[in-house]
DNA sequence: CCTACCGATCGGTAGG
DNA sequence: CCTACCGATCGGTAGG
């Protein structure tokens, strides 16, 4: 967090252009913690192994992070960035919803939802949310804003498209969360019971299904 | 597993009645490991804490049990026995069908996978296995094992609706998967999300939303 | 069921 | 970023 790299720049020389594409070892240490918690939890990581995967010694972890707790902190860091990000960029739904047909929208939308677990570090941090969930109060305030956001967002745009008169009459926010709750039961079945990292992928075994709940909801919902 | 109380019935008497009602000591370990797994995980609770709320000393736990990994298998048998009683009493489903209105069924099957839930030693089961799924293989056995059966009766139970004409025609597969995903989303929610033992319980937090849930299917699939 | 004990490992610190 | 080290705690055993 603070005085990065501060050790290996004392001699004070600007760094070469090829050193700015390096990782930093803050860098390697939250690459390779995040990997090999997603693997085997947190509590089962023990600092010695995450210093071995970097290439230095447990001690100099140290420099770079006051405790273990801090590397988690620092790689619970990122969905949140990534999440305000996808926020900010939204904007314009009501044009888009009367600019398409159902069926195109609807599409889209399985597709951004799928799409947030393809970049490999956000899968891997999405494995560790779900496995520590259940005694992390910080993973516990993200995953329900998280939630929080995504039926308030299918809310809104299930109101939207009741006013179009696209689809039925329904209760919107029912509608979101008996939508969504397919998804969210995907990734309890992807990130806890089948997790296997690095042989597969969340769009690779639930694309078929997901395209098929797409469709489902569409029959449903389409007027 | 074996020889269970032989170090306190030593002396050969048959026992009083008042102590058939009594728990033995390997069941006190049971309930004690049950209550404080449920609370804190597998990992993070030793074999001294559960000595402790037993009244024992850490070592005499390993005459009743060889490791704390014994423990945990014990406490796993009870879903999968209670699993099996449930599926051997399913008899009847058609008659079951034809005989009340697609409602009244509906409501009834929500009650049976409420139940579930209810049992206390059930409910902090279940939080066990939902906590520690993410690497146990016998619990993601189990838990695969109770999905699918689940899909299957409900798959099942929609293709007799559709024989007798009571919803719409569907995939039924599909509609179970549709139908049964919004449970295992409120299970994640209540589970590793919200899970406060003793404090509330799956029905009462649950229960409105599962109505309204029920309504909806109904709503969705009545002929 | 207990007392006494063990080797292993953990997160973390001192001091350079 | 390293060597050397620490106190605490863990699951489990010996022997009664």
């Amino acid at each position: 967090m603070t005085k990065e790299g501060t050790y290996m720049t004392e001699d004070n020389r600007l760094p070469a252009l090829e050193e700015l594409s390096e990782k930093t070892t803050k860098e390697r240490i939250i690459e390779a913690a995040t990997d090999i918690f997603a693997q085997r939890g947190f509590d089962a990581v023990s600092m010695s192994e995450i210093s071995e995967a970097v290439g230095i010694k447990k001690p100099s972890l140290y420099y770079h992070f006051a405790s273990k707790d801090k590397i988690l902190e620092n790689i619970l860091e990122y969905p949140i960035e990534r999440m305000k990000q996808v926020g900010s960029q939204e904007v314009g739904t009501e044009e888009l919803i009367s600019s398409m047909s159902l069926e195109e929208f609807m599409a889209m939308g399985a597709d951004l939802i799928v799409n947030w677990t393809e970049e490999p570090r956000m899968e891997k941090t999405l494995r560790i949310i779900f496995v520590e969930m259940y005694h992390n109060d910080k993973i516990k305030e993200f995953y329900s804003a998280f939630i929080d956001l995504t039926y308030s967002s299918w809310e809104m745009i299930f109101t939207l498209m009741m006013k179009h008169e696209l689809i039925k009459p329904f209760d919107p926010r029912m509608l979101a969360k008996e939508y969504i709750s397919f998804y969210g039961n995907a990734y309890l079945d992807y990130f806890l019971l089948r997790y296997r990292p690095n042989t597969s992928s969340f769009r690779k075994e639930y694309g078929d299904l997901i395209d098929r709940h797409t469709a489902f909801t569409v029959s449903i919902i389409k007027k």
